[in-house]
DNA sequence: TTGTATGCGTTATCAT
DNA sequence: ATGATAACGCATACAA
């Protein structure tokens, strides 16, 4: 195993005795070089090792085949199935995935943003940070007219398209749910509502409870981050409260196991004295005891959607933005389990 | 907003009446420019949006500062943690990370291997897929000096480095925690013993059992894929046993709590009846019931780790190859929890 | 300290 | 159907 040089499409050109540019036509496939002399050029590059180099190619036509992801974390299973996906179509398609976490921070965001720009990536697709609010640190991808998606936590923009599910259908739909249980204290326990994610399940929640005559408390909405440990103190704040609501709406698996394992463990029974729905379909959710009624948020589907949808608009059209404000709603469903089945 | 076009060191030194070399030399800190043209150069790159071309400057350089990652699926919480481990470093220090999934094919895999080198990765770092015995299409790495790294599924190349956790000592010690619980018909549920990983556990599986005078059995064995649902029938293989055994080591947290619950609906009782220790310490092994006792494999450490060692390999020597092969073990722990613990 | 000139490997334009 | 050549943007050897 001898270590080898690099083959340039001159020294096959040379071998050849035939012109560089006949060999770069060979190579791409033009079907105005004959057929023979194609055969000859592709035995000899694959004899001789030949790979093409992307720094020329890329340096010529000004494009990457590369897709710049920002998300705010990979370690949950939606993320990673939504990364899953992307990776799987950009690689049918010859794209490579650049992957960047904001670590759920602006600041960090922005950096990615920048970072990704200077990659020359050909497009993006984020799904933004926790706190971000102004959206300006994306103006240089509009400006150069390259496509940005966002999924999952996105903001309207008239240049973007948007991938989500309809959170705040959804959201009425578990809260509806409980209602026909025959729950009247439900409480909702979700993020800041700063993402539009958290606004409409917020909204959907709110419509559910005037749809059925059930006044609105103000503080039986519970703000935290969503983590396994604030379920845990949710279950505190829960039970120190003068009446103890009949069932909870959390607006992701972890923090609703959170909450469900400590209430458990101070006796209270699920769904017979507080019912549970999550959200996500996280894979805990049907380890916990009682299996947990979730709202399906098919990550891997996004991902595929996400990347299918930018890689078309990059073979479409190399140069125009996304003009309309483009919204794709994915499928998604309510998945009754014993969490909040009350025996009647 | 308007459309910008793309900024060139040619236009900087044009506007500033100076040669492209200087600001070259500039943009590159480079010593050897006066303060003051530096000053100016920044000033005006700044201002002018001016990005570094990295085709151009990789083309030159003959470098991408992009490492490639191969591993079998994203979507478990252990691969997710590595990569975000990875994906911090490799951030840090301005190296971009090229994700790619074999989807625990060799086929898938030696694909993927292609296009990494295709993309001019500076260096790889491997998780091996399920299947892969031979390995030698990572050759082309080795022979164009560019350096690899096996972490997790691992094989002995004289070239790579390897990052593992002492799979044995582990299976070693979870085995002989059952025995001390008083366990004595103990189950090994693992992979097929190919990848080392497997093979190592079993060992340790073996050993303990030689060391506290069990007579190892062979069909006390079983080999599945792993998965939650190969859990589920490996239930149905114990209910079926003639004599049931008292305790099960499983070589992941998944397939674990598959079999777990299965039995339990069965009515049989853990550890009462069956005693389980899984492996991974994935977060469903706290939210199942009775929580499961597991060896704590810390994938984001892991990646960490990987990813900074190829770093500092490529910024140590940017062509040698890594000659020794070096073993890192990972430090982890047997996490003892209920599913193991017999009442006396 | 700065400038000149060249090449990195490819592709596209214009000839032939 | 093929060839000659310029250009992409940068970094460096050499000269000044």
């Amino acid at each position: 195993m001898s270590t080898e040089k690099e083959v340039t499409i001159y020294d096959i050109a040379r071998k050849l005795n035939i012109s560089s540019a006949t060999v770069s036509r060979a190579l791409n496939d033009d079907p105005v070089v004959s057929k023979k002399t194609k055969q000859k050029i592709f035995d000899l590059a694959e004899q001789m090792g030949y790979r093409t180099n992307l720094f020329a190619r890329n340096l010529r036509n000004n494009r990457t085949n590369t897709i710049g992801v920002i998300i705010p974390r990979i370690n949950s299973f939606f993320m990673s199935s939504v990364i899953s996906g992307m990776e799987k179509v950009a690689n049918q398609s010859g794209y490579n995935l650049i992957i960047s976490q904001s670590s759920e921070s602006v600041e960090k965001e922005i950096k990615n943003v920048k970072t990704l720009y200077n990659s020359r990536v050909d497009g993006l697709l984020v799904s933004l940070a926790y706190d971000t609010i102004d959206t300006s640190h994306f103006d240089v991808f509009f400006k150069m007219r390259l496509p940005l998606i966002f999924f999952d936590r996105v903001v309207e923009h008239e240049h973007a398209t948007n991938i989500i599910i309809d959170n705040r259908k959804k959201a009425y739909e578990a809260t509806q749910h409980l209602i026909d249980q025959g729950c009247r204290r439900i409480l909702h326990v979700t993020a800041i509502p700063r993402q539009t994610v958290y606004v409409e399940r917020l909204a959907g929640y709110k419509q559910a409870l005037a749809d059925h005559n059930i006044k609105f408390k103000e503080d039986y909405v519970i703000i935290n981050d969503l983590s396994h440990r604030a379920g845990i103190e949710t279950a505190a704040i829960i039970q120190a409260m003068n009446t103890m609501p009949d069932a909870v709406f959390v607006s992701n698996d972890d923090c609703a196991i959170g909450c469900m394992i400590a209430l458990k463990k101070a006796g209270i029974r699920i769904p017979d004295d507080i019912a549970f729905v999550g959200f996500n379909n996280d894979p805990i959710s049907t380890i916990v005891e009682p299996n947990l009624t979730t709202i399906d948020y098919p990550g891997y589907e996004m991902g595929v959607v996400a990347a299918n949808n930018l890689i078309n608009h990059l073979h479409l059209n190399g140069v125009a933005p996304i003009h309309t404000t483009n919204t794709i709603i994915i499928r998604s469903e309510l998945i009754i389990r014993a969490s909040s089945l009350k025996r009647k």
